[in-house]
DNA sequence: AAATCTCCCTGTAGGC
DNA sequence: TGCCTACAGGGAGATT
């Protein structure tokens, strides 16, 4: 499943490809993902540039100088360049057809993700307008988490997986980030003390950076490749590993399910 | 307001 | 081997 860094480094493998170049046509052999793919995209984009791309937590901002396309990768989502000898496989539903032969190619066999338009300001859409701060900026900290969980008795885990708190924190890395430091995930997001969430920030931070830094390895992928960033090499603590023994202590590991979503922690490290 | 539930979809895994 | 079913999961929207 993309995470953030996964969207961060989609985002800079297909920038220098797409951006000033002149779009010819916009082929949707799919339109239904989570929602249809907005009609000015597949009608009102020829003739158009792509001007900058930018991201917002999971959502993909590609800007040309009417609005923006707003692009999700969902689940299973993923993009890359290929050139126009590249027959389509199965679930590449959008192509956006570029001078010299480039496309940028839209792949989501589970097909949550979507592709939308946005005039301007984009910030004001919806799906953007009321998102928390990026995890790597300085509006994220413990005491911005500190103050927003008092009164809450949401378990920890919902807490920072809420992309209207915070945005870009997937079931891995809450799962993860939450093992480094400490806490429980079923722990009330209220309860949790200053100086957890300054653990608990400061290493939702490492990881996400890290994992950019890692993925920036492998921008190669996206030309022609099956656009698979790096991510999967980095070794997980305890996602997916539940019932196998903790890396730290030994203890077995717990699995748990919060909100439709597998939580697993080492029931020893975590308190 | 906050917490919880539902739904979208298909590849994969497990059971027989 | 192959068919069948259960299930995962981001995140918006509905419901409690």
């Amino acid at each position: 499943m993309p995470e953030l860094p996964e969207v961060e480094t989609s985002r800079r493998g297909i920038d220098p490809h797409i951006c000033g170049r002149s779009i010819l046509e916009v082929r949707v052999r799919q339109p239904q993902l989570r929602w249809p793919v907005s009609p000015e995209i597949i009608n009102g984009l020829t003739g158009q540039r792509f001007l900058r791309t930018d991201r917002r937590g999971k959502y993909l901002l590609l800007y040309t100088e009417s609005g923006c396309v707003i692009l999700h990768l969902g689940m299973s989502g993923s993009v890359r360049i290929v050139d126009n000898s590249q027959e389509p496989r199965k679930h590449d539903h959008v192509d956006f057809v570029f001078s010299d032969g480039v496309i940028l190619r839209y792949h989501d066999p589970r097909r949550f993700g979507c592709i939308l338009w946005s005039k301007f300001p984009v910030e004001e859409h919806e799906l953007l307008r009321d998102l928390g701060p990026e995890p790597l900026s300085d509006a994220f900290g413990a005491d911005y988490l500190y103050e927003r969980s008092r009164g809450r008795k949401t378990p920890i885990k919902s807490f920072i997986m809420d992309s209207h708190v915070v945005v870009g924190v997937g079931n891995i890395y809450a799962n993860e980030s939450l093992f480094m430091a400490g806490i429980r995930p079923q722990a009330a997001a209220g309860s949790v003390s200053r100086a957890r969430y300054q653990a608990l920030t400061g290493h939702i931070k490492a990881v996400i950076a890290r994992a950019i830094e890692v993925g920036g390895t492998t921008l190669r992928d996206f030309v022609g490749g099956d656009g698979k960033p790096g991510y999967f090499q980095q070794s997980l603590l305890v996602y997916g590993r539940g019932g196998e023994p903790c890396k730290s202590c030994g203890s077995l590991l717990k699995e748990i399910r919060q909100n439709q979503r597998a939580s697993v922690y080492c029931p020893s490290c975590q308190r």
